[in-house]
DNA sequence: TTACGTGCAAATACTTTGCAGTTCC
DNA sequence: GGAACTGCAAAGTATTTGCACGTAA
């Protein structure tokens, strides 16, 4: 079963279909439905995982093909962590970045924009045009700090 | 021949084996007078190619674990790219960031104490435990901005 | 002499691609 | 009906590891 939630995103990608003469799926619909309903920033192992509950004969191979067709579609973003990609939904989101726990792995978002400015002037005095960034900030959360967590063996 | 240029790093290295009861060898040396030498931000084949030339029998196995070792003594950094990893000497210089020029591939480095300043505070708003960050601006720079050079396909 | 270092080949981890069969339009 | 989609297995990358042999201390 296909919830409601994430309507307007399910219909830029049927656009997205359209416009670039692709054909829908069972297979992609159920993968962009447990994509939007997710609120973590998944990999491509877990979004498998979940969509597996429900058809599990989805293959690993067209997760990667979905998540980069929702990623061309603009709906999908890619974090890159040391050596995993991680998705997470990005449709007319605002911009930001992210703190990343060495320690339990979780993923915090923050946003800053007198960095954004700080950067276009450093840019701006070397001619460089800027495209875009990762700014990912890594430490130990809050809670694993408190706890006295070390950090994990990298 | 192996220069005298980074004689203070090859006695940190020399001091850092003694300290861990590893062994000096010409492999080690030669990877290390390389690394040392070179301008760039080097993917493990460029050292490779490198240090081939004068050691031809050099594995790129040793490369990747002398850079490991380097790392390891507070000489190299490691810089994360789409994939491959670069190393940078790194011992006793200032903190920086990197642009990256999605055209031509050149890298350039910068640093902003505000930004850094500015990471601090939002950190702190959430009980983040800062240990380190990748700060990576991509764009093009200003000679390919110049040529009007498109971005490199992704 | 013995623990460490080396290069090779094999293994690993993540991702992409070739292909034969299936589905959408 | 034909192009697009799918899953599998195989191929690609980048990196690490097992192992037999070599070498520094």
């Amino acid at each position: 079963m296909v919830t409601a939630a994430g309507r307007e995103e399910k219909e830029v990608f049927a656009a997205f279909l359209v416009k670039n003469r692709l054909k829908r799926s069972e297979q992609r619909e159920v993968i962009l439905d447990a994509f939007l309903k997710s609120e973590r920033h998944l990999s491509v192992d877990d979004l498998l995982q979940i969509v597996q509950k429900r058809r599990p004969d989805v293959g690993r191979t067209t997760v990667y093909r979905t998540l980069k067709l929702l990623h061309a579609a603009g709906l999908a973003s890619e974090l890159d962590l040391d050596g995993q990609t991680r998705f997470e939904v990005d449709y007319k989101r605002a911009h930001h970045d992210h703190f990343i726990c060495t320690s339990c792995g979780d993923i915090f978002e923050f946003s800053s924009p007198e960095i954004e400015r700080l950067q276009e002037e450093i840019a701006a005095g070397i001619g460089f045009a800027i495209e875009g960034h990762r700014h990912h900030i890594l430490g130990r959360c809050r809670r694993c700090v408190l706890r006295g967590d070390l950090p994990r063996q990298s």
